[in-house]
DNA sequence: ACAAAAGTGTTTAGATTACACCCATGA
DNA sequence: TCATGGGTGTAATCTAAACACTTTTGT
């Protein structure tokens, strides 16, 4: 269109920040990069807007290629536009966060990108502002957390109040009282507590619970204050 | 760059959400788009992001352009990239969102654009999808002025907690009890009440306060439960 | 003195926090 | 029976909300 041609067009990629959850830690979905400049670093999942996609369907293409899943949590974080963030080429990035079952995902193609999960507590350095659209990612997931009851996106469709809470603690980076935690979540109203137990962790065994099904978008009361 | 060639490349806007508040009413900063398609509907001020300068850059430049305003509160709201959002050619939008003072902007500017104020209670029928864009800018509003004090973005230096009031009531269309709200206010330690009184809105008058100077971010308790 | 807006105080209800205590079970 | 984590109860504290009351001042 002749009123726009003057103005110049740029790449525009997408980063996904892919968490998960595993041993009591989030994780983080990494791979190293393969090609020059800073090959062999460590980068978010990433790939190039195309010409029929939004940028929403890029972040799930790539989330799908790389872990095999589909219809997952995938949010926006923000974009990155500074002129040189990537020393080759002007690339405007939008940043995603994704939230995955990691007991779910295709091991197999993490394998062959050779990503890795790693915990956010001892992570590397990241190429370009891949550390700065992490931070915001890991912001806007305990917003999420704080707001909604984050499980069946993190954790398995059965789970106890006790690795909810280990989630939450995670997620938080600090400690909840056991006590307090299991109220304040029940009282909410949206879990349905089963007849099975876990019996892996202690003699007595905890109680498993499911995410009530007629529950659409949970609108609750906040859980966390921060 | 050899590996970045087979990616297409895309025309960058942003799309700026330029609030202010005027007769107890948020207002937002329109004007009558100038070609077709759409010629002479309602959009949102926005322009394309050029080859160095970041969209950060881009959105402050074109609120210059547009109220004369520098250095003033702008955040990105989110991206908008569905392939066929502008019928003319494919165009991903950052939005932003920017509070400014319409009593300091430049009139003459505003006018020359044909732009004018109009608040958000009485919205024409917006262009692509502005609508949405105001939607999101207005949710981050409130959380913005939820947890921290909105006060000399869109109101003057000095002002009554009254007005204060009226500044919150608009941003989250509803009452607040006019005790319990000064006394929250006041709690967060905040202001700096002056000697000054308002007298043109009663016999008694009211005090002028002002943010104290020697705090910078506000990182306060939430002000409003939402 | 009184109307009208500014500002203060009081009472209640609910939520949060810390922490003590009871329960169920396998070894 | 006892050690261990799972689970419940309670008192103290803090916050939000509703609303009655007092203050100030021009007319």
């Amino acid at each position: 269109m002749e009123l726009y041609k003057i103005h110049p067009r740029h790449y525009v990629a997408v980063d996904c920040v892919i968490l998960g959850y595993q041993d009591e830690e989030i994780k983080l979905l990494l791979y190293p990069r393969s090609f020059e400049p800073y090959k062999g670093k460590w980068s978010l999942l990433g790939g190039f807007v195309q010409d029929n996609e939004s940028a929403d369907d890029a972040a799930a293409r790539i989330l799908k290629q790389t872990t095999g899943l589909e219809q997952i949590f995938l949010e926006q974080v923000a974009s990155f536009s500074e002129p040189n963030r990537d020393p080759e080429a002007r690339v405007i990035s939008l940043a995603y966060y994704a939230l995955i079952r990691i007991d779910l995902h295709d091991e197999e193609r993490v394998r062959e990108n050779g990503a890795s999960w790693i915990s956010i507590n001892t992570l590397p350095n990241l190429i370009f502002d891949h550390q700065q659209m992490f931070g915001k990612a890991l912001v806007k997931l305990q917003q999420k957390a704080g707001y909604s009851l984050i499980g069946s996106e993190l954790l398995p469709e059965m789970f106890t109040l006790i690795q909810l809470r280990n989630l939450y603690q995670a997620i938080f980076q600090r400690e909840f009282d056991p006590g307090n935690f299991r109220k304040k979540i029940l009282s909410l109203g949206v879990l349905e507590k089963l007849n099975e137990k876990d019996v892996s962790e202690s003699r007595k065994g905890a109680f498993y619970y499911k995410l009530k099904s007629d529950i659409g978008e949970i609108d609750i009361d906040r859980i966390v204050k921060f």
